[in-house]
DNA sequence: AAGCCTGTTACGACTACCGTAACGCTTTTG
DNA sequence: CAAAAGCGTTACGGTAGTCGTAACAGGCTT
């Protein structure tokens, strides 16, 4: 019936455009039912079905003007979620104490979509700091987020390795060779240190959390502004991140 | 086609059922497919590919020992949903300010589906203290919450009053004609204390909060164990509470 | 080894879902 | 001030997507 986009089937079409609404909606606060429809290329009158569908159950919320935004059941659902998902959940504190420590922003990241994406952070009292946010997606090629890459199997790596590599700063990597060769660093080092990679002004350095199994399944991070980050910083940070990072995995079983 | 149960349907069923999946999994942490499938009465193989569905997306995960759990994806949404919902957004550092002069455990709470629903909370860092859980739900006529109840029209409010009251502690009312008459008390005083209403051992203090309209929407309430908690305690938590309700109040336009 | 549970697959029947078209309505355009 | 274009919404008939039945494989218990 249509041609090869949509691989095979073992779903429920109906859930899944639902869930694209859902996510549609948690990026665009305030939305409407026509802008829904356009970003996902389907009719109105199916983006409103689902939507009252969604607002019944209090998924999703209704303004008088008819803009859209999630609703409380996506509270109760998250904050449930926080708990449920192990790796968030024993993450958080570690993440806190490390960011007290360091006294700059940390994050825990895993690598979703071909992408790194941020479950979970902390940001310290500080007047400046980075600024970090939980759902936010980074490319895996740019930043001290390498390291999700660097632990792969070889093949499964290339593949995660997109054609053209995203050009963020002047100063990250977009040759090919180069980010394999980076990788291979990383992977002997045990972390990555970016300076300016993703964003011009700041530093970021990460390091492997190990599952149960010895795989990497996600990577912590310091972030800090260049102007205050010493070379003694990152090395200090770099300690702090590998202690919090063997309690993530020693408290996942490995 | 079918009997009277199902209102009227401009619903996608699909869609509703997957919600129901959920919420489900939401409130069962590692449940089994037979179990959602028997708890909604549903078929297995429709509960399966709802759930191959939304695992595919990162809302539900699974586990080798084939059980369920939220995933990912509903962190991420929660998340954007606790920024996008103007009541949670605005009410956290007021119930964080609060809970912080109280030095006791604070909650906002919501009417929803006929209960009332924490979807905001903040504990304080106490050995002893009452635990509040975002996604709890508990009777509108048990316990300080009752102020939900209080403020509605009167036919709304009788249909909020289920025919048996729940009897929670030997302290519950449990008469229809005494709960009228303690809502109109509360509607007079502006807030409502309750002493081992709900759990034997603890005092909850609640206070309206009204919206731009001047309806009220939300309470908030102080949670301590009876002990130690005073006359004097409490009513120095009704003017707390009054000052944080209308600090909320404010931000939502009234 | 028989029984019962689980999760899973396949497939035909049917209904629930979808898209088209047309409707009010407000806002923008001429 | 009328025309046009946008919005959300409703209705309805056709079909594709979804559903449930039935049967399967595998793990535990009896």
């Amino acid at each position: 019936m249509d041609d090869s986009s949509t691989e095979k089937n073992n779903i429920v079409q109906a859930v899944d455009v639902c869930i694209d609404v859902l996510l549609d909606v948690a990026k665009n606060p305030d939305i409407r039912l026509s802008e829904i429809a356009s970003n996902l290329s389907e009719t109105k009158p199916r983006i409103l079905r689902m939507l009252r569908t969604m607002e019944q159950r209090g998924l999703v919320r209704k303004s008088d003007s008819g803009t859209y935004r999630l609703g409380t059941t996506a509270i109760v659902l998250g904050t449930a979620a926080s708990t449920q998902v192990d790796l968030v959940r024993i993450a958080n504190p570690i993440l806190e104490e490390l960011g007290q420590k360091a006294n700059e922003t940390t994050q825990l990241r895993i690598i979703d979509n071909g992408e790194s994406l941020c479950i979970a952070k902390f940001e310290p009292m500080r007047d400046l700091r980075v600024q970090a946010m939980i759902g936010r997606r980074r490319p895996l090629t740019a930043g001290s987020y390498k390291v999700l890459l660097a632990y792969l199997q070889p093949q499964v790596q290339q593949q995660m390795i997109p054609d053209v590599l995203p050009k963020l700063t002047k100063r990250t990597i977009t040759d090919r060779g180069k980010l394999v060769a980076e990788l291979e660093k990383i992977k002997r080092q045990g972390f990555c240190v970016s300076f300016g990679e993703v964003s011009e002004q700041l530093v970021s350095v990460s390091v492997p959390v190990l599952a149960f199994d010895g795989s990497v399944i996600a990577a912590v991070n310091v972030g800090a502004p260049a102007f205050r980050t010493q070379r003694s910083d990152v090395d200090r940070f770099i300690v702090l991140l590998k202690d919090a990072s063997s309690k993530i995995s020693a408290r996942l079983g490995w």
